[in-house]
DNA sequence: TAGATTGTTAATCGATTAACAATC
DNA sequence: TAGATTGTTAATCGATTAACAATC
């Protein structure tokens, strides 16, 4: 029997459940039903039991799901029952916020190695990351292993940094910059233009 | 006749049609096809002949798309042919790199109003934007009449912030603590944490 | 037991794609 | 004209929801 595929749009659920499931671990929360856990996702309790179905069976008939073994179900499904290392380029307001952002540790992310092209950003300490030249992003990337980046550049920049960590074995991009980048098929992309959910809001607003 | 509706997951695409537009306008270009769009945005040229159908008949048979008055259109139909005030809450790393960020300003955006509750934030300036005491942000939002809110306080807090937001007469929430947020019907939320789509990349690397 | 809740099926709903007539 | 490209239809594909038997 084939494991089945896990759709695409319920993979992009999981890490929100995952989130919630923390949150209520936090809380001390044992046990959840769908219906409860509805209200702190906002998806429908079918959809839930329904994705959740495609993880295994964890669920207690009459009790609702264990909050810590689902999670932690969750974690090895998305791969992070590890921790990742992440290559950010662009030390500007963004990057340097993101360097310094404490949430990626707790939830599987490291900033291990931080790039910029300006040599008066160069060397600067951020916590105990340094800056270093963009120069030897490819180099330092490689022996480092790294496989995923996030680019913090401005636009014109960021399709020449996005095929520089492709060529440093980067698998996948978390990109800040305002524009669509061409990578060659197998490596992902995600997008976080905040202007792109604003626009998206005002569309409904008068 | 009745205007139809655009489906929702329509909207989402067209913030993304207008930022390549605008890239394409600035290069230049006057006019482009659906398959040389696709190139740029990642959709299908099929999707994007019958994404753009949807606002209207812009398309020109054996030519393609006019990419001034397309874009213009889009601009119109997304509400951004004009500018935004956003009130901007929690200006810790990230909350300071957002005020800053000129990307907002350009595409129809402009923070208006930032708040912070630590009292040793208040008062501070950000170019010309001064830190103002959370306690006033109802009656702050409510006299300039901003709707849209930018959360980047801590988890903790957010779900309070996006009450007194709603309060204040909000109704476009862009929030980027990590919780899911529950708010009155016809309130919109988006959500930017950035480790939801590194989980989801995570799932696909081994 | 009675009450609650899962996991799953079938039905519904919606989105994407392929194809092509129309025509600049 | 010949070549290119739109706008739209119909077919396909996929996701969500409602409902309920199973059962703790």
């Amino acid at each position: 029997m084939k494991k089945k595929e896990i759709p695409r749009v319920v993979v992009r659920r999981l890490p929100i459940y995952l989130r919630a499931l923390e949150t209520l671990l936090e809380g001390g929360v044992e046990c959840i039903s769908s219906q409860e856990l509805s209200r702190q996702v906002g998806f429908s309790a079918a959809q839930i039991r329904k994705d959740f179905s495609t993880i295994g069976e964890y669920g207690r008939l009459g009790m609702g799901y264990p909050v810590k073994e689902l999670a932690e179900a969750l974690r090895r499904r998305l791969h992070v029952d590890r921790v990742w290392d992440v290559a950010l380029v662009g030390v500007g307001d963004l990057g340097h916020a993101l360097a310094r952002y404490q949430g990626f540790a707790e939830r599987g992310f490291r900033i291990a190695l931080a790039f910029d092209k300006d040599p008066a950003k160069v060397g600067a300490k951020i916590g105990n990351l340094v800056v270093e030249d963009s120069a030897q992003l490819v180099e330092r990337i490689r022996e480092r292993g790294v496989k995923i980046g996030m680019i913090a550049t401005p636009a014109e920049a960021a399709q020449t940094v996005a095929e520089r960590l492709v060529q440093a074995g980067v698998r996948a991009i978390l990109n800040y910059a305002p524009i669509h980048l061409t990578v060659p098929e197998g490596v992902l992309v995600e997008y976080l233009d905040p202007v792109i959910p604003l626009q998206e809001m005002t569309f409904y607003l008068t």
